[in-house]
DNA sequence: CTGTATCCCGCAGGATACTG
DNA sequence: CAGTATCCTGCGGGATACAG
């Protein structure tokens, strides 16, 4: 219950200071589930996700293909088809994202309660 | 594998669009492991969090207070005194971030290789 | 259809100094 | 000891328009 902390976090526990924690950027959570069941073109993307913009899509995409989550595939033809999918790596994530997830929703109402009481106190605590 | 994705998915997934997967800040995840074995005073968390400001880590604290998962208390006395420690919605966190961490303990390296591969074929291909 | 190209901006987050 | 006060900066990310 009081032994020291390590001397640096950042060096200690998970690799680069444990921000892969945070699953990438804004998006990044949304579009791998969205690849969940399967690969799926851009424009199936821009669905779900209508409140993305194509050049921040395109962004978020290209940095999980980067981190080898995601495989970009071109097919040749007439018209331009680009097919996105998980790849094994990208799927080894479902299972801590789903864990991360269960826990949203199952906890988000106490943590929308507790920043209410919070907002409250403190405009009447300050009066201000 | 191929039905419909959700008209949108900020409707129909995790409240608020999913972002607490992302866990708060950029501190967040790290504060709340540094809490995990315990209370600790503003001066203990310093210590492994060396390379956040004093502002910041104030910052993220008061985040974190303010959604329910840390609980400040202040101890009277001729020098302040004051201890941060999880509260239970915040300890039901633990639990997804463990899976969240052990992902990432195991599959860095895989991430680091695909990133590196990734940058060194842009860089040939595009002779930039 | 699958993206780029530009332009733009808020704000999380850092540096530094100071206070009760 | 436990923060504030100020100031500043980058850049993630949005709007809009255009291109192969």
């Amino acid at each position: 219950m009081r032994e020291p902390l390590p001397a640096d976090m950042f060096d200690e526990l998970c690799p680069s200071s444990l921000n892969p924690i945070r699953f990438g950027d804004k998006w990044a959570a949304l579009i791998i589930r969205c690849l969940e069941h399967g690969p799926r073109r851009f424009s199936e993307l821009r669905v779900p996700l209508s409140r993305v913009t194509p050049k921040v899509l395109t962004q978020s995409l290209r940095s999980l293909e980067r981190d080898g989550l995601v495989k970009r595939t071109v097919y040749a033809g007439a018209t331009p088809r680009v097919e996105y999918q998980l790849t094994p790596l990208g799927r080894s994530l479902l299972g801590p994202m789903a864990s991360a997830c269960a826990w949203a929703q199952e906890h988000w109402d106490e943590l929308l309660d507790a920043r209410e009481s919070y907002d409250d106190s403190s405009r009447l605590g300050r009066a201000g």
